[in-house]
DNA sequence: TTGAAAGCGCTAACAG
DNA sequence: CTGTTAGCGCTTTCAA
């Protein structure tokens, strides 16, 4: 193993202060152009490194940004997480990345563990776990010791900081209009991420449209189904208890679960049944019917996410106002819904 | 923003030097209890947290690793990277991700830039880019200067390192097999990733088992798809000419969109056409007929990896033999195979 | 044009 | 029991 090639290494080989080797490596017009020569030439050679190490506990600046997420299995995160990756490394910005699967103590470990030193800011989608219990201070001391954050997606009123959401309510809202357009009556609703705020804002961004349609809200049309039931036991009682003709899914999982149990149920989609779900990922597209699904743009909410953390760690000025980014969502039409034309 | 507290700033509070300090906080037996108690409690009270940087430069150990990855869209990869960042937190190891895209210059680029001090090891699964190009120069460097390497799934034999593999070669084998067995005779084979080293080692694993059961190797039956070109302009045209009956694919996008293609051509499956695909994630799962996989176990894959880097890391011997160590496939039978009973 | 010294936050060997 | 000193690798005054 060879040793890594310091500075003083360099000093010693020339008989020269590492001061002055410093000094060359940065090119300081301090120093007389032959000593810069032979030193940046002997550095080149022998492919000396700065220490970041080194360099980070003297800027107190690392480069580096903690993205802090809920579950990579879903399509979404793993998307904006993309998006973050990209900006980061076109900024020269690493990451460090660390999933939560959903719980609260492991969310608040993990900042704890990484407010030491390590990174410049945060960017969070916070945990199913965190957004039940209500209990934010893990983050608010983080912003309070001068790591920025960033949140995305499920994000809380309780903390100021920069967000970026998706537009939950009116995607809902839209889709809800979509299916009573194309003439569906009973329009049910499935969720599986009830707890989460973006859960809750889909649910009122359907309720939103139904009352403005002249519709009623009929809270049995409305199941909120645990990650530990078991889906289909639920779902088909549930189906055939009403006479429901279109499902809006709030995530990903369960309109791919419905539209199963429904093409298994030998009902017509979208005749008998139409479906929109949330979540775009290749699961909707690739399945047969397809499914329609209201994209919310994953990778450019972590593009955004990314690029407002890195300007506000590089600009100058220490309080500039804090932002919210609401990226649009947007209908696409497949095969489980009927076109309005 | 509150300035972070330091050994100094609690020195200077008790008037005492900041070598006490830190004997202290580490509760060594030299400082008397008193001491201890008070300053231990102040570190407490005002959350004082060791500076992990400055630790990091002392020990030269970040209990950080990098995972550099293809293309985290790729179902395989991320349970891989999942797994990896289950080890590494229970470990106490932080991870920086990068993800090359399939690209050489990339892959080379975020090396270079990551071996400057802020890692202790890498896991590396190869860009597509790499494994044409031939070049391992970036890795082997990374070695020599003491950087520990784990290479997974797509590795290459040209450099000596840690390294976990999916017994892909006989997971094709298998598949192959299973095919002929269950009746099929013009097993065709479909591919997206020729160029890597896995994509490789299926196909021998296809030509072999087709040689072990007495069948001729029909190249024409053998189709590789460019990333570029439209997938089902050439598959059209290329299941039409010949009289195939089964299909193995290489990856999991050409299975699923094999698939679609044959389901709407009105051939039966599994009746006309078997399908087996590579990797296992939700798309075959879900898409109807489901389609028969071969498992990689990513999660599994990447757990040991993670173990693997993070035991060289804890052990303190230097030169511990390199290991292989091989994942064994497994074939899901689902709806696109007949069972051979 | 070069170098000595201080310091980023911390630990450890050694004195007192 | 407590403090002094040196040092991890680097930059940056300030002096020479």
């Amino acid at each position: 193993m060879k040793q890594r090639i310091t500075l003083k290494h360099i000093a010693k080989i020339f008989d020269v202060s590492i001061a002055t080797v410093s000094k060359s490596l940065n090119d300081s017009h301090e120093i007389s152009t032959e000593t810069k020569a032979k030193i940046q030439e002997y550095a080149k050679e022998h492919h000396y490194k700065p220490n970041s190490i080194a360099l980070s506990l003297l800027n107190k600046k690392t480069k580096t940004i903690g993205i802090i997420i809920p579950n990579i299995l879903n399509s979404f995160f793993v998307k904006a997480f993309v998006g973050m990756e990209k900006v980061a490394s076109e900024n020269g910005f690493s990451i460090i990345t660390c999933i939560t699967n959903e719980s609260y103590e492991k969310e608040v470990s993990i900042m704890e563990l990484l407010k030491n030193g390590t990174l410049d800011g945060f960017i969070i989608s916070l945990s199913e776990g965190t957004q039940v219990e209500q209990d934010f201070s893990h983050l608010s001391n983080a912003i309070n010791e001068g790591l920025p954050i960033v949140m995305f997606d499920r994000v809380t009123n309780s903390v100021e900081c920069d967000k970026v959401i998706v537009d939950d309510m009116l995607g809902a809202y839209h889709a809800t209009e979509h299916l009573i357009n194309s003439g569906c009556k009973n329009i049910a609703l499935i969720s599986e991420i009830y707890n989460v705020s973006v859960g809750k804002l889909r649910l009122e961004g359907y309720k939103k449209a139904l009352i403005d349609n002249g519709r009623a809200v009929n809270e049995s049309l409305i199941l909120n189904v645990n990650k530990k039931d078991d889906f289909d036991v639920l779902l088909n009682p549930f189906l055939k208890s009403k006479k429901i003709d279109a499902i809006l899914s709030l995530d990903e999982n369960s309109a791919v679960k419905a539209q199963r149990t429904i093409v298994h149920s030998g009902m017509k989609i979208p005749e008998d049944m139409s479906i929109i779900g949330f979540t775009n990922g290749k699961l909707p597209r690739f399945v047969t019917p397809s499914i329609s699904t209201i994209t919310q743009h994953g990778r450019h909410v972590g593009e955004v996410a990314a690029q407002i953390l890195i300007d506000r760690l590089n600009s100058e000025e220490e309080d500039s106002e804090y932002v919210t980014k609401i990226i649009k969502t947007n209908l696409i039409e497949r095969a489980t819904t009927k076109s309005l034309n």
